[in-house]
DNA sequence: CTGAAAGCGCTTACAG
DNA sequence: CTGAAAGCGCTTACAG
């Protein structure tokens, strides 16, 4: 390939200097019209690209954006991040993503690239067992942190989620206003804010109806689509099984009910199912999954405002904002106790 | 925050030269044990952060790969990824990774994000309508690229993908061979590769059976989901319906059943159905999901290891390998014609 | 409105 | 084994 084009050959090959090719480039007013139509045409000519590092260098931003979420392939997080893709496209971020799969020294390893990159920001929903300490290191280092889905404890960073407590006492509310009294809960750890307070919601709505939680009720553990339908599987030989379950969300919700299925159960007919966070196969799954709907769209939304909000200067916030969740009943409880 | 430490800082620190500083911390065997001890110690009692674009403005390589597909959410893509990003970090890469959403514009920008970056590559699954001359750009400025899933004709780069007519003819061979002799194609499109070759696997193995495929046999457009609900329930109401369907992909399989299922019907048991890829939640869905497996774990280190050999310094290839798809069979086409 | 010069923080010959 | 100096390609005061 041909010798690299940087400012200096356009200046050269205009007789200008490269603080006029620069300035012209980025469109300051400071240099006359004609003067900045010359040299945006030649930079097109010469096929010039424009080199980030060398600016980032010199001003110390780099229009990077890093998203850490625990798995981008988990549907919940893939919508989040639609929409703060959208959010950060339009302001022209480059966004850097990683998973880190609840593993906290891939966490670690993907902030301190982003320091070494001298990324502007971070969004994060941070592993289980992140100390508040780990966003500090972050936040000292000037890389400004959002938390997103899951808070920490003293991280004094602002955060975004839905009210996973509130909203799973709305889907026990509901069964057991259907008469439902034996009430499960699957998956989900005490190790992530979201999986405690979600139980915790769970727990108290039946307390709230004098229901005393029995312990086999309690399903921990599955996460994910694979450890529902095991789940679901083994929910169908339990003795005394109770007739409705809540899921920690809809993915472990619509594994468990392939798992119901594949033990000879109709989810819907012979067992309530409810899921939570609403993702867009809910809608279309068969029986539709009735669910919590958790605030995807504005979640990643005011993350990115915020995070962007920060980086023109705005002081920083430390406030959780806690989204309401509504729920949305669909086939898969149709079945009453 | 206090002063960034720097290279500077430490080496005056220490009273060494920065060069001593730089050698030390990337282990050169030029420098003393003791030295290079006393160096990494205080960079680690300072709180060093190596700056990379400093570093990679210095000796143009950046470290930093970007991955670019149709949509991340998408569980092949996620599950090529997986293995891609596992291969990139054991070599110390960052990937940067993009959504086009089959939007050219979006994938062009990508591409030019990364060469302002000084990215040292690219593996991408290009978006529909992507002409070789977009390919030839990237390369041309130094940007090694290698395709996966989809190829594009005269790229002259090296891609891997299944090998996607002889995939789907294995499925519709299977179909036959249990007695269907009306079998529908559901979703893909002629405008990419995949598309084109799985419809032409599914024709030509219908003509090798000497039956001649019917228009409405093929049901063209759907690629996610949803639309393969939306078909589900249209294709449940086709006068003369076909007793077996093949599916673009999984994805569509999964969605179809769904809808056959709202429909009112039991695939597997009213209706065989077959999908492609081979996911993850095929094993699991209820009826499990017969499929033709596509390798996206040897697309994903394949592509990942040609990319780095590149970087490596060894020359580059320009072939297309076609990984052989194998046929599993489950429950979802348990139906014979 | 334009130019000359310094500097961002590294690495790399080169010299000793 | 270690140091002095140049240079990667930009942007930003500063001067005119």
């Amino acid at each position: 390939m041909a010798q690299k084009v940087k400012l200096s050959t356009i200046a050269d090959e205009l007789g200008v200097s490269t603080a006029t090719v620069s300035l012209a480039l980025r469109d300051s007013p400071l240099v006359a019209d004609q003067t900045r139509d010359k040299i945006k045409q030649t930079a097109r000519d010469l096929g010039y690209i424009y080199n980030r590092r060398a600016a980032s260098l010199r001003t110390s931003r780099s229009g990077i954006v890093g998203v850490c979420v625990h798995d981008v392939m988990n549907p919940f997080f893939g919508e989040i991040l639609k929409y703060v893709e959208h959010e950060l496209d339009r302001r022209r971020q480059t966004f850097i993503l990683s998973n880190h799969y609840d593993d906290l020294s891939k966490q670690r390893a993907f902030v301190d690239t982003l320091l070494q990159l001298g990324a502007d920001g971070l969004i994060l929903s941070p592993a289980v067992g992140t100390p508040a300490a780990d966003i500090q290191l972050a936040e000292g280092n000037d890389l400004p942190t959002v938390l997103i889905a899951r808070t920490i404890e003293g991280a004094g960073v602002c955060g975004f989620r839905g009210d996973d407590a509130f909203g799973m006492a709305l889907a026990v509310d509901h069964l057991i206003a259907d008469g439902h009294r034996a009430i499960a809960m699957v998956g989900g750890t005490e190790q992530t804010s979201t999986g405690r307070d979600r139980a915790a919601g769970w727990r108290s709505a039946l307390r709230k109806a004098e229901i005393e939680p029995r312990p086999e009720w309690r399903i921990e553990g599955p996460r994910s689509r694979d450890a529902g339908f095991q789940a679901g599987l083994a929910f169908a030989k339990m003795d005394d099984r109770p007739t409705a379950a809540v899921c920690f969300s809809d993915l472990v919700a619509l594994g468990f009910m392939y798992g119901l299925a594949r033990a000879g159960l109709t989810p819907g007919s012979d067992i309530a199912v409810i899921g939570y966070d609403d993702i867009e196969e809910a809608g279309i799954a068969t029986p539709s999954l009735s669910t919590v709907s958790n605030g995807q769209a504005e979640v990643g939304h005011r993350a990115a405002g915020a995070l962007l909000d920060r980086l023109a200067g705005n002081p920083p916030s430390e406030e959780t904002v806690l989204i309401r969740p509504t729920l949305k009943i669909r086939d898969s409880s149709r079945f009453r106790g």
